[in-house]
DNA sequence: CGACGGGACGC
DNA sequence: CGACGGGACGC
C-alpha cells in the first residue's frame, strides 16, 4: 500500500532498543524474527532528545522493565473477567465492529514512528506482544506524508497492555528521533475508564529534572512518564505529571508524598493529587463515571447524597523521603554548558536555619565529611548538578522534616485528626519498599532498585552526626517495618545487613536500645487514647494502604505463580505468555543473592490470612474533580456512583479484621500489663485504642506534645507484634504497625529537629 | 498558587 | 465506514 520512498535509514538496522530493558523483557524466542539490539545503528541515541525519560536508557537502576505487573486496567495475562462487565450503554460505541460484540479490540496509539516507516517495519515488532489485527499509519490524506505516528489494533486488552508494558518507551524505530510511544488510543480512553494512574504534581523544586521526579515517585511504583511544564524558557514552573502503570501505584504515591516530602531547596511540600483530564472538558460524564442510570448525573440528588465526609482519597502521606533529593546516577555525570544555567539557583531556599552540617549524608556512598561545605559547589553549581545542589540545598533531612510540621497545622479544610494520617501512609511507603526489594529480586518489580537501598542504608547510617539524625529518626521507623517486613520473606538478612558499610545502626540494635529504655516513665494516657482515635480515624485510609499492600502481595504471588509455570513449562511458548525469565542478580545488590524460593511460601502466608478473607475488593473509590465520590473496577473497568456493595462488604471484612487483631492484642497486652511494670506502652495504647472510641479532635493535634518517647513506643511495638503482623497479615495487622510507625515520625516533626536528634542522641548505642 | 508536550484517526 | 445522546464545570 504505501511503502515510501525517502530512505533515510539505509541501514537495514532494526529496532534499536532501549539498553537498559535488554535483560529482562525480551522474549526468548522471535529473537530472529526481530534482531533487536544487535549491532543497532546508533541513531536512537534517545538521551538528548528533549523528550521524557531521555534517561531510561540509563542502565544504573532501573533493571526490570514495567513487564510482570498489572497494568492499570488490571489485567494479567491470562485470567479474565468476564468482560460482560463492560458496559454497554456507553463504552461501545455501538454498532462498530471494533466496539461491538464484546468490546475485544484495543487499538494503541504509537508515536515517534518515523515518516518513512512501513507496515511491514512496524507490524512485527508488535505482534510479538500480542495479535496484531491491524496496523494503521496514519498519513496526511492530502500530502500523502505520513504523519510520524500508527494505530495498532490488538486483539484484545490484555495484548496491548503487554504492548504498552514492552514496548512503549523501549524501542526507537530506525530513524526516529526517540522511542516509540505506546499508550491507548485516545478514542479507546473513554472505554477504559479514567486514567487515574497520573498524577498532577505541584511544588517541585523548578531545577529538577524529570528524572530526578522520576527518582522520587519511583518508590511507588513503575513510572512511565513524567512530564514537567516549563514556560516558554523552558524553564520548570515548578509543576508536572507523573504517571504510574496503574493507579494503585499513583495512590501509594500520592498517600505517601502529598504535603509531607519537600524537594530540596523547597518550602513547600510537594502537592500530590489525581490529574484532571488533560481535555478541556473535565469530568464529562461519558468518560469516567458513565453508569449509573439515567439522570445520574454529577448533579443529581443521588449523587451528592452519595457523597461521603471526606475520605481522605487524597491523604498526605506520613512518608519520610529517603533523601531529599535523590542521589542522582552516578553517569549523569555534568552538563556540558554551564552557561545556560546562569540565573537559576536564585528562586532556591537558601540554608536557612538548618545547619549546613550534612555535606556527604545523601546518598552517593559519601562518607559524611565533617562540617566543610568544601564539596558544596557554589551557586554555578548545576553543572555538577548532582551533589553539588547541596550548595543551596539545605540539608533535606531537615526539611522533609518540616513539611510533616506543616501537615499538621494544615490548612484546607481538612479535620485535625488528619495530620495523624500521616502514619498510615508512611506505611504504605515503607511497605513499598519493603515489598520493592523481594519483588525487585523476582524481576517483576520495575523500581530502581539502588532507590530503595539507598533509603535502607542511609536509614542506618545514623552516624555520630547529629544533624542526621534527625533524618535518621524520621526514617528508621519506615525501615524497621519494612525490616520487619522483610522477615517474613527472608529478606531481612540481606537486604538490610547486606549493606555492611553503610549499616551503622543495624535496626535490629536499634531495636534492642530501644527495648532496654525504660518504657514506665511516659506520660501514656493521653497519647494511648489519642492513638486510640487515630485508629479510628485512619481507618479509612489505612484500608487503602491495606489494599495497595494486598494487590501488592497479590502481583508477587502471580508473578511466583507465573514464573513457576513458566519455568516448568515448555520454554517455547508464546512469545508474550510468561513473564521473562527473572534470573540475574544485579551486581547493585551487593552480591547478596537472595534465594528464589523466598516469594513463594511466605507470601501466601501473607496474603492468605486467617481464614478465607477476601483479600481485595477490585472496587476503589474516587473523587472526581468535581468533588463527588465514585467507584471504580480496576478489573473490569466498571465505574459507578454507588458504593458498590462489594466494596462495602469488602471494607466490613476488613473492619472485623481489625478488630479481631485489636482484641487478642488486647488480651496479649492485658497479660503482660498484668506483669510487675509497664513496660510496653504501645500495649496501652493497642488496648486504648479499643477502649477509646473517638476522643474530641483536638487531642490529637496534641499529639506532638510528647515526642521523645514515640519512637521507642514504635519501635517496640514493632517487635512486639511481628508475629501477628505476619501470621495475620491482614489488613488489620498491616494497620496496627503502620499506625505505630507513624507516631515518632509525626512527633518528630512536631518537635522540630531538636526533638529527632534528641531522639536519636538518646537512642545512641550503649556506650553513650 | 500551579494544569498538559509530543504526533491523535488513515483507508 | 457504522456514530451513544443527558444535560450542561465554574473561574
Amino acid at each position: 500500500m504505501d511503502r515510501h520512498r525517502g530512505d533515510r535509514f539505509g541501514d537495514g538496522g532494526k529496532y534499536s532498543r532501549m539498553p537498559s530493558r535488554w535483560p529482562s523483557d525480551t522474549p526468548p524466542n522471535q529473537h530472529q524474527r526481530f534482531p533487536r539490539g544487535g549491532g543497532i545503528s546508533g541513531s536512537g541515541e534517545g538521551f538528548s532528545g528533549g523528550r521524557y525519560h531521555p534517561y531510561r536508557g540509563q542502565p544504573d537502576y532501573s533493571s526490570a522493565g514495567g513487564q510482570g505487573f498489572r497494568d492499570g486496567h488490571g489485567d494479567l495475562g491470562g485470567h479474565q473477567m468476564p468482560m460482560n462487565a463492560q458496559k454497554r450503554g456507553f463504552a461501545g460505541r455501538g454498532g462498530s465492529p471494533d466496539y461491538g460484540e464484546g468490546n475485544k479490540f484495543a487499538k494503541l496509539f504509537v508515536g515517534s514512528v518515523p515518516k518513512t516507516a512501513t507496515e511491514e517495519d512496524i507490524r512485527p515488532l508488535f505482534e510479538e506482544h500480542g495479535d496484531v489485527v491491524e496496523v494503521a499509519l496514519i498519513k496526511d490524506w492530502r500530502t500523502g506524508q505520513q504523519q510520524g505516528f500508527c494505530f495498532i489494533k490488538y486483539a484484545s486488552s490484555e495484548h496491548a497492555d503487554r504492548a504498552i508494558r514492552a514496548l512503549h518507551n523501549q524501542f526507537t524505530l530506525p530513524g526516529a528521533t526517540g522511542p516509540i510511544q505506546v499508550k491507548y488510543a485516545d478514542a479507546e480512553r473513554e472505554r477504559f475508564g479514567p486514567a487515574e494512574d497520573k498524577l498532577f504534581v505541584a511544588s517541585l523544586n523548578r531545577r529538577a529534572t524529570e528524572k530526578e521526579v522520576e527518582e522520587i515517585f519511583a518508590l511507588y511504583g513503575h513510572v512511565e512518564d513524567v512530564y514537567l511544564i516549563k514556560d516558554e524558557m523552558k524553564q520548570s514552573r515548578g509543576c508536572g505529571f507523573v504517571k504510574f502503570s496503574n493507579r494503585d501505584m499513583a495512590l501509594a504515591a500520592m498517600n505517601a508524598l502529598h504535603g509531607t516530602y519537600v524537594m530540596r531547596g523547597c518550602e513547600q511540600p510537594l502537592i500530590v493529587r489525581f490529574a484532571e483530564p488533560k481535555r478541556p472538558r473535565p469530568f464529562d460524564q461519558r468518560n469516567a463515571p458513565a453508569f449509573g442510570g439515567p439522570g445520574f448525573g454529577p448533579h443529581s440528588d443521588a449523587v451528592i447524597l452519595n457523597r461521603q465526609p471526606e475520605k481522605f482519597d487524597e491523604p498526605r502521606g506520613g512518608h519520610v523521603p529517603h533523601k531529599g533529593w535523590p542521589p542522582l546516577s552516578p553517569q549523569s555525570g555534568v552538563l556540558p554548558s554551564q552557561s545556560s544555567t546562569q540565573g537559576l539557583g536564585s528562586q532556591t531556599v537558601g540554608m536557612g536555619g538548618i545547619p549546613p552540617t550534612l555535606p556527604g549524608s545523601f546518598g552517593d556512598g559519601l562518607p559524611p565529611s565533617n562540617g566543610a561545605l568544601p564539596n558544596l559547589a557554589p551557586i554555578s553549581s548545576s553543572s555538577q548538578s548532582f551533589n553539588p545542589p547541596l550548595a543551596q540545598a539545605p540539608p533535606s533531612i531537615g526539611q522533609q522534616i518540616l513539611p510533616l510540621q506543616k501537615s499538621l497545622q494544615l490548612p484546607q479544610n481538612v479535620p485535625p485528626a488528619l495530620p495523624l494520617h500521616n502514619a498510615l501512609i508512611s506505611f504504605s511507603h515503607a511497605q513499598t519498599q519493603a515489598l520493592q526489594a523481594p519483588m525487585q529480586q523476582l524481576g517483576q518489580f520495575p523500581l530502581p532498585q539502588s532507590i530503595a537501598l539507598n533509603s535502607f542504608s542511609q536509614a542506618q547510617q545514623v552516624p555520630g552526626l547529629s544533624g542526621q539524625l534527625s533524618a535518621s529518626s524520621s526514617l528508621t521507623p519506615q525501615n524497621a517495618t519494612a525490616a520487619a517486613l522483610h522477615n517474613p520473606l527472608g529478606l531481612q538478612q540481606q537486604g538490610l545487613t547486606g549493606v555492611p558499610n553503610q549499616q551503622q545502626l543495624p535496626i535490629s540494635s536499634i531495636s534492642q536500645h530501644l527495648l532496654q529504655q525504660p518504657g514506665h516513665q511516659l506520660p501514656t494516657q493521653m497519647l494511648l487514647q489519642q492513638q486510640a482515635q487515630t485508629l479510628q480515624s485512619s481507618y479509612q485510609t489505612s484500608q487503602q494502604a491495606i489494599f495497595q499492600i494486598q494487590q501488592q502481595l497479590q502481583m508477587m504471588q502471580q508473578s511466583n505463580i507465573s514464573q513457576q509455570q513458566s519455568s516448568q513449562s515448555a520454554k517455547q511458548q508464546s512469545p508474550w505468555s510468561g513473564p521473562p525469565a527473572t534470573t540475574t542478580t544485579p551486581a547493585s545488590m551487593h552480591g547478596t543473592a537472595i534465594p528464589s524460593t523466598i516469594s513463594a511460601a511466605p507470601l501466601h502466608a501473607l496474603s492468605a490470612p486467617s481464614g478465607a478473607v477476601t483479600s481485595t475488593c477490585n472496587w476503589t473509590e474516587h473523587t472526581s474533580p468535581e468533588g463527588f465520590k465514585y467507584y471504580y473496577n480496576s478489573v473490569t473497568r466498571e465505574s459507578k456512583w454507588e458504593k458498590p456493595e462489594e466494596l462495602t462488604v469488602f471494607e466490613q471484612q476488613q473492619q472485623q479484621k481489625l478488630l479481631l487483631l485489636q482484641q487478642q492484642q488486647l488480651l496479649l497486652q492485658q497479660q503482660k500489663i498484668s506483669a510487675p511494670q509497664l513496660k510496653s506502652p504501645s500495649e496501652t495504647a493497642s488496648q486504648m485504642q479499643v477502649q477509646t472510641p473517638v476522643q474530641s479532635v483536638q487531642q490529637v493535634a496534641q499529639t506532638q506534645v510528647q515526642p521523645q518517647i514515640q519512637p521507642r513506643q514504635q519501635t517496640q511495638l514493632q517487635i512486639l507484634q511481628p508475629s501477628l503482623v505476619y501470621h495475620q497479615a491482614s489488613g488489620a495487622a498491616s494497620h496496627q504497625t503502620v499506625q505505630d510507625i507513624s507516631n515518632p515520625q509525626l512527633h518528630g516533626a512536631g518537635s522540630g529537629i531538636q526533638v529527632s536528634q534528641e531522639w536519636a542522641w538518646k537512642n545512641k548505642p550503649a556506650g553513650s
